[in-house]
DNA sequence: TGTACATCAGTGAACGCGCGTTCACTGATGTAC
DNA sequence: TGTACATCAGTGAACGCGCGTTCACTGATGTAC
C-alpha cells in the first residue's frame, strides 16, 4: 500500500541509517538488499523504489555515514586531544557500527563504484580541513601535515587495533598511537 | 590425469602464490576459487586436493604473503628509513597486489574466519618485532612505541592514498605521512 | 629390474544455494474537477 | 469541500546468475611383489 511523501522520506532515512551502520559493522558484501530493508522494518522487494541498485546505496550510506560521523559530538575534529582519545580507544575499537567510516568502510571503498571513491574523497578534504585547525605548527603547512599524518596513524591504528585477535596487543597499538601523536613517551 | 608429487608441491606454490595476489588487488569476495585456479594455471575442480575450503586458502594466502613480504629486499622493516621511503611510495600505492598484506588484506580479514585472525595477528606481532630494531627511541619501551606508532601511521597512510580518488590529494597523504614520521618539516 | 594393480591429482559437468533485481498486485495517497 | 480516478510505495513471489562445492571419470604415478 502506498505511504504518505513524509513517510516514504522516513523510511528513506531508516534505510540509509541502517545500511551506515550494518556496511561498517559487516562489510559491503555481506550486507544483502534484504538485510539492510529488515533492519529498516521493510522488506526487500520495496528498495528499488528508494535506490537505483545497491551501489547506489553503498554510495548513499557512505555520504550519511559521514554526515553522522562529522555531527558527532564525542568526536569534535577541531579538536585533536579530545578527538585523540575518543578515536583510539577501546570502544570506538569495539563499535564499528556507530564508528569512523573511513576506517569500517574506507578500505573496501577502493574497490567500489567511482562514486563511492568520490564520496569518500570528499569526506577526506573535510576530515583533514577539520584536523588541521586543531593540529600543531609553526604555519599553514606544518599545521597540514601534522593533521595528515595524525589521521593516517588514527585510521591505521584502529584498523590494526581491530585486526589484533590479541586483546593485550590491540591496546598496546590504541595507547602506542595514541601517545605516539601527542607526543607523549610511554608510561 | 595424476601428477608427481613434486609436481603437485608445484601447483600448490602457484595456487598459493596466485590467492595472495589476486586477494590483495582485489579482496576475498570479488576473488573466486575458480579465479585464482585459473590464475594458477589449473582449473577449478582440482581445488580441493589442495585445500579443504575457500576459507582455508584465504588463510594459507595471508601467510603466503606475509612470509613473501618479509623476505623482499625492497622492504628491510629494520630500517626504518629506508622502509618508510618504499612503504609510503606511489608504486607501492599503485602496485596492491605484490604489497603490504596488512594494507591489502587486514581491513577485511578482520570479518574473516578465527584462523585468518590469527595468522595476521601472528604477522603484527613479527613485524612490530622487526620495527623495533630499526626505531628511535632512549630505551626498549621508547623504541616499541615509535615502532607500533609508524606502523600504525604507514598502513594507515597507504590506505588512504589508495582511497583518495584525487592524484594530488592522495600522493600529498604519502609526502605528509613520510615526513611527519621521519620528523621532518613540511617541504 | 619388471610387471600388475591401486591410488589419486586434475578435469569439467553438475548441484544447490543465496543474492541482486524484477514484477504483478494491493490499497492508501494525491490530484483534478 | 467532496468525489472519482490516477498514481505509486510497499509486498512477496519469482527470475537468473554466479559462486562454493561435489562428483564421476581419466590416466599417470607410486607401490607391492
Amino acid at each position: 500500500m502506498r505511504v504518505s511523501r513524509e513517510q516514504m522520506a522516513v523510511h528513506r532515512r531508516q534505510i540509509l541509517d541502517s545500511a551506515a551502520k550494518l556496511f561498517r559493522e559487516r562489510g559491503f558484501d555481506a550486507v544483502t538488499v534484504a538485510d539492510v530493508m529488515k533492519a529498516a522494518g521493510l522488506t526487500h522487494g520495496g528498495f528499488y523504489r528508494h535506490f537505483e541498485s545497491k551501489d547506489a546505496l553503498i554510495a548513499a550510506a557512505i555520504a550519511e555515514a559521514q554526515t553522522q560521523s562529522a555531527a558527532h559530538p564525542d568526536f569534535p575534529a577541531e579538536d585533536l586531544d579530545t578527538y585523540l582519545a575518543a578515536y583510539l580507544s577501546p570502544t570506538h575499537r569495539d563499535h564499528p557500527a556507530e564508528g569512523c567510516p573511513v576506517a569500517g568502510m574506507g578500505p573496501a571503498a577502493i574497490r567500489e563504484s567511482t562514486e563511492a571513491r568520490q564520496v569518500m574523497t570528499d569526506g577526506l578534504h573535510r576530515q583533514i580541513a577539520r584536523l588541521t585547525q586543531g593540529a600543531p605548527g609553526k604555519n599553514a603547512a606544518e599545521k597540514r601535515q601534522a593533521a595528515i599524518a595524525s589521521w593516517s596513524a588514527m585510521v591505521g591504528g584502529l584498523i590494526l587495533s581491530r585486526l589484533a585477535n590479541d586483546q593485550v596487543l590491540s591496546n598496546e597499538i590504541l595507547t602506542a598511537t595514541r601517545n605516539a601523536i601527542a607526543g607523549k613517551k610511554p608510561a
